[in-house]
DNA sequence: AAATGTCGTCAGGTTACCTTACGGTTTCGC
DNA sequence: GCGAAACCGTAAGGTAACCTGACGACATTT
């Protein structure tokens, strides 16, 4: 019989945030980091909201319709992003030599290199936390995360 | 010398999302999950944002500018948050006996037991979050999600 | 060749924040 | 004590990042 007897007074406590605390503030620190060094890099232009095009946009290109399923949002939404990044140079839109219907989303070579940063970027914000890290933990925070955002458990 | 030679299509592919779409996932999962909770318990009326006050709201009560900035919002957003979740009865403020400029914010009777519920739902998400994973990880999540967001790395 | 479905856009919200400005109180320095 | 400065909260107005509904252009099916 402790003292603690779990009078939990709010969700959390400023000590002891709750897990969706945690998650937010972890997501937004690295987003932050994220535009830092886009900003860094000579791309100032880039938003937080770019990155659902950024993403999931394949090298290949993509339809805006397929593009939208994958950041899981409408395909209106992802159309202004994309709108908007392609006023800004970062990716095109040529027509679907296989359908008259669509057309084909894809990176400038000015969006391939901030593309290019950003996969570095991210790669090296990983290394820099792992470290701050015991050995392992951050192997183990993206197999964590990976598997119950697959489950979408109970 | 392998054939991955990370020519890292975009920033993540689909099969192998980058840590930022996985922290997002996991929260959004989280909360969805959390106000299915809220609704079958009868407080339907509770929105995402809410979780700002919620979240940081001690029983004690506490003054609006101390509440912001717990949930690192402005005080003025914070105050919409409040005002609203006033009009729905689960908070209120009175005069702080102390200080004339300023009033506590607290909960009713309705916002106490919408709280628990809280509590209750994120206990026992984390809990059965933790069996689906292997033994230790849930609190390892958590600790690596401490230890990221005190340091604010990098 | 008509019905039906898919691709993307237009129009018009809503939510969740923010900045600037200000009108009341309290407290602090003298 | 008394003016200056600081603090508490609100008012007004704006923006970013989404959403739904409706539609016109093209494809596919039958």
């Amino acid at each position: 019989m402790t003292d603690v007897k779990t009078r939990a007074g709010a969700l959390s406590t400023r000590e002891h945030p709750h897990l969706g605390v945690l998650l937010s503030r972890a997501q937004r620190l690295l987003y932050d980091r994220l535009l830092e060094r886009f900003a860094a890099a000579g791309f100032a232009d880039l938003r937080y909201a770019h990155g659902g095009v950024f993403s999931f946009l394949p090298e290949s290109g993509i339809r805006l319709t397929a593009l939208a399923e994958r950041a899981r949002m409408t395909k209106q939404s992802m159309g202004e992003l994309v709108r908007d990044l392609e006023s800004l140079g970062y990716v095109e839109r040529r027509q679907d030599p296989a359908d008259g219907r669509a057309r084909i989303v894809a990176f400038t070579a000015k969006g391939a290199r901030a593309n290019e940063i950003g996969v570095r970027a991210l790669r090296n914000l990983e290394f820099e936390w792992g470290r701050q890290l015991a050995s392992g933990r951050m192997a183990q925070l993206r197999a964590t995360l990976e598997t119950l955002t697959d489950v979408g458990a109970t």
